[in-house]
DNA sequence: GTTACATATGTAGAAGTGCGAGGCATAATC
DNA sequence: GATTATGCCTCGCACTTCTACATATGTAAC
């Protein structure tokens, strides 16, 4: 089924980054999570989250250590640095700015030239 | 000037044809009244905007005439083809649906495990 | 024991989008 | 005659994402 999530791009690094500064998590978990909360809207693939990951652990938005899970599995958990926060709270704003601006624009009516 | 607008991928497309849906007009007012009417807050770089009206022509979404402008010059004026408006309802449902699951995963608080 | 499934991480290659940096041309204004 | 605003365009880089694949462990069923 998991059709794909078609979530506009440079959005799935925020969804992480905010994810994360809930508490450690490991990667799985931040896709279960997502789907979950969205009820199934947020759908990450594989491909796009591990790839994600590591580019924000690269850019030293989160680190990551190994731990044990519930289920007692080794897994990365990854926390937000502060980088990371700062990050989280630019993009936040930034999402909040251009999603209320599309919304104008899609609200324009055929005769609302003014 | 025209610093970029970081617009979510994908979007563009979406504001080009709402405001194609709203009469004929060329490319270069497309930017204007997008940038106008979210106050600045979408800035489209020409090298962005060409691009997506060709992409979205040779999908047969907007289809194009020269006609004269009101300053008396030559223009490119698109318009919403009907699978082009189908297209538009599409995508603005489907941004409605992301923006509102972002949204609920955004307002996510420390405490709230469930 | 072995088959199947959920958990958990990862890579490679292709496709699509957006942007900066350029270029061209005309009309109006100074 | 120089600058600014209008109006179109392309090229090539950078970046993100997706499909598909590869790997490994724990658990439950048979």
């Amino acid at each position: 089924m998991a059709e794909k999530s078609d979530l506009p791009q440079g959005t799935l690094d925020l969804l992480i980054l905010k994810v994360a500064a809930l508490g450690p998590v490991h990667g799985y978990a931040i896709a279960q999570r997502l789907q979950q909360v969205s009820r199934d809207v947020v759908q990450v693939p594989q491909g796009s989250l591990y790839p994600a990951l590591h580019r924000l652990e690269n850019r030293g938005l989160l680190a990551a250590d190994w731990e044990e899970t519930d289920t007692g599995r080794e897994a990365k958990f990854y926390r937000l640095t502060r980088k990371g926060r700062a990050q989280l709270e630019t993009e936040a704003a930034s999402w909040e700015r251009l999603t209320a601006a599309v919304g104008l624009i899609l609200k324009l009516s055929e005769r609302g030239a003014e």
